[in-house]
DNA sequence: GCCAAAATTGGGAACTATGTCAATTAATGA
DNA sequence: TCATTAATTGACATAGTTCCCAATTTTGGC
């Protein structure tokens, strides 16, 4: 069985196949073992490919966690857009959000720390990722539901905070009151009221079934 | 002349010491070639202790690398601190501090980089910083002009949207106007109407000299 | 206080992983 | 076909980590 990123990758130049295998047993590895524990070796040789041929396609380790991470991320919000068909309201959407990437990195601790820990490193795969939730802050700002300016900044701290929860979730500090709680602070550093954004940020919501995020 | 970790850890035991002494090698590598070029070997040699006593101290070099950093950010916080004793607003208090924090982050790269990616990885220190916010947070609320239930998950969020500052401050992306806007964002989210936390927020501030937080 | 047992700390050799590089092989295209 | 570029290889140097034993410190009963 061929990985999500193998799959992602057929049709394109062999560099990107072997940097494709590369991410699929590095995923594999990583589930299975914990991401120390994964030796580069031990991924290169799974992937089939020698120890120097791994550092062709990624700095060091951080880059390939990076990757990988995002990789997942982008599968993830991908599918919460899809879930978001019909939600109208920013707010809502804003917060339905917020709580589902916090709910699916959380059930996949291993991909949440990951998620966290590349995040700081790489800024432009987090800017890329940020910036997905910028369409809707900006509906918001155009229908007068968030009294804010959306720009680069606002995106980034609007997501710091979504990244706080998934790590307050995955810690033991957090319980399932963490999303809701993290979207209504969101809703009110954007300007909706404090009544209405503790609304929205507790209506319920429909759990997100997640298969397996690796494939 | 035996730095700031040394001094901090005079008259307690032996091992206290030992660490120590490690922690002051360690900053003095860190900031003289860089974290990556600094090896565990010659810190520990540099502290006058073998190789194998590192590993009693400190379970891996980022632990190493995330107890120095959180103890300079101690020292940051502790000089802020000083710096406001005259402040009495609890809004001008929260801003005073998470800009001079995000000025002071970046104005030492180094530290700024090793403490965004340490606060992940280790709960404890990070939840200990953060408590450090926690009395105007609380203050604020009760005076009212902060209208939040201040608990563990507000401190985290608050701390987070300071974080991704430094980060911000620290990549071209952000220049000085990075502390003023996040500040305001938090202020925004604490319950303080939009007027009067972008004027919080800009208020001019005296910058903090910093001789050198390494000692 | 004193001593023995237990726990912690220090030492350094052995081991494992990371990252580099010159040499080799595969792909491209004129 | 052959020249040029790109991708891969695996041995090697370096750094990180483990392990085990000796030395030291702490603990707890007397």
């Amino acid at each position: 069985m061929t990985g999500v990123f193998s799959a992602r990758a057929r049709g394109q130049g062999k560099s990107a196949r072997t940097r494709a295998r590369l991410m699929d047993a590095a995923a594999e590895a990583f589930a299975r073992k914990g991401i120390e524990a994964a030796s580069i070796n031990s991924i290169a040789q799974a992937a089939d490919v020698s120890n120097g041929t791994f550092y062709n396609h990624f700095r060091d380790k951080d880059e390939l966690v990076a990757a990988v991470a995002f990789g997942i991320l982008h599968d993830l919000v991908e599918r919460i857009d899809d879930a978001m068909q019909d939600l109208r309201d920013p707010a809502e959407r804003v917060c339905f959000g917020t709580r589902q990437i916090i709910e699916l990195a959380a059930s996949e601790p291993v991909w949440g720390h990951a998620l966290c820990r590349a995040v700081w490193s790489m800024p432009d795969l987090r800017h890329e990722v940020a910036q997905l939730a910028r369409a809707d802050l900006e509906l918001g700002a155009r229908e007068g539901v968030f009294r804010v300016d959306v720009d680069d900044l606002l995106v980034d701290v609007f997501s710091s905070m979504a990244l706080m929860g998934i790590v307050l979730r995955l810690s033991k500090e957090g319980d399932s009151e963490v999303g809701p709680r993290v979207a209504e602070h969101q809703l009110r550093m954007l300007g909706v009221p404090p009544g209405r954004a503790r609304r929205a940020a507790r209506r319920p919501i429909a759990p997100l079934f997640v298969s397996d995020p690796i494939g």
